[in-house]
DNA sequence: CGTTTACTTGAATGCTCTCAACCAGCGTGG
DNA sequence: CCACGCTGGTTGAGAGCATTCAAGTAAACG
């Protein structure tokens, strides 16, 4: 299995990507490492000269504001381009940490350069990569601003559920979600405690578990409806509204 | 002056436009019209052939949820290229609505596939442009998660005097804002109501006046205080955090 | 002018937060 | 091996912010 499969893998899903494409990401990857979690891999205010793939794990986008508290604005999981719009921003306006252990693939800014200079399909499909990041923070606005607490946790389930399964993470209705409440907490913005009473709340109607670090969907149907999930926005072209039973 | 003016504006920022580059967005357009205030220019769902540029007027993107209450995701303002991102995203997963009345332009993508494919630096500029966007997007998550009513109406007043400063559009420290109190609270995921007060506390404080369409800056150090504003986010590379005085 | 739209105000309800414990699992060290 | 401490999760209760409902005012429009 190469590198770039769970990449290649996303952005396969609405456009072709080419052998030729494939190795030319391939080659652009600089280096790789594996991080332990709850590590920032880009600071918020930096200037990188590279860009970071997220082969392996969960990261979080973040921002901080003054009483202290954290906002997470994106939630990646394998295949993601994390950072990709570092490539022609100048400064990072937040910051992106390891939710998880992850492996994570360096491409330098200057092979983004190059690709741009001489690939323009390859071109387009990063900046689709980028668009998509951006329907998704449409959402999560949308989420944050005017759904219930419920609704925003049965949402992201769902769109968590449609993204691992993209990129073949998982495994019937069930996918691996090492992450804690408080982070989730600080994805909606509202405080653990009712975050805590939100989740239980679903749970006790039966419509998913999750024990340890696995989450199972026990009722697809009644999770999209509640969390008014509709999977447009996140371009996938997969028959998805209805998972494998 | 020059059609594609605004936009250069807001790209040059950061970049250089050169004058080619310039004449290649002049050409893109394919016609231009006035639309009236309060009129969808995309519906939610649709897929358009071609992206929209705002030569005047404002334009919001929404997102209606079931229990019929909307959700303002972006407010764009002279210069911006509305949607952009429906060049490579199939489907709108939001509408556009002209908050103002609007010129707008428009340009198929037929001329956007044409310009990835032979001018990479201006295709950069064109990607840079949505990055600034998504950009945006996360700061409104912040706003709309984690900043009380108050900072996120300092904090909107802030970077709409940023924006249109930048494309020249501000006299002084005062601006238009032919919007609605109702369209505001559908940015900030908030109702009326509380709006109107949180608005009423900032005015009484001496902060900005807001009298018809006509917004004046009163006290740009409090304002920038109280909504949190830091302008890296725009990108626009102006020593902005200082105004005119 | 009369009508409509936008804005403002008051009061009651309720969602969400904070504070403060308490519980459970797990790794570490005695 | 078990006690301890740490982290993450759960629960209860009171306070407070934000919503809704309802009504009233002001400004814009034909």
């Amino acid at each position: 299995m190469d590198l770039v499969d769970p990449l290649v893998a996303r952005l396969s899903q609405k456009n072709v990507v080419t052998p030729e494409e494939r190795e030319i990401l391939g080659k652009a990857i600089a280096r790789i490492r594996d991080v332990p979690a709850d590590q920032d891999i880009v600071t918020e205010g930096s200037r990188p000269t590279e860009s970071t793939l997220l082969l392996r794990g969960f990261t979080a986008r973040y921002s901080t504001v003054a009483n202290g508290k954290r906002q997470i604005v994106a939630i990646h999981v394998s295949g993601d381009f994390v950072d990709l719009h570092g490539f022609l921003l100048n400064r990072m306006d937040h910051g992106i940490y390891t939710m998880t252990p992850c492996r994570i693939a360096s491409v330098p800014h200057q092979r983004l350069l190059e690709i741009t200079e001489k690939f323009p399909h390859l071109t387009r499909l990063l900046w689709l990569s980028t668009l998509i990041d951006a329907a998704i923070h449409r959402q999560w606005i949308v989420g944050v601003g005017r759904l219930s607490a419920v609704a925003r946790v049965a949402h992201l389930i769902c769109e968590l559920y449609a993204r691992l399964a993209a990129v073949g993470e998982t495994d019937g209705l069930r996918f691996q979600l090492p992450i804690t409440q408080e982070e989730l907490a600080d994805s909606f913005g509202m405080s653990i405690v009712h975050l805590n009473r939100s989740l239980q709340e679903l749970r006790g109607a039966g419509l998913f578990s999750w024990q340890r670090d696995q989450v199972e969907i026990l009722d697809w149907d009644r999770l999209v409806e509640i969390g008014e999930f509709d999977p447009t926005y996140l371009n996938l072209d997969v028959t998805l509204p209805r998972p494998p039973l």
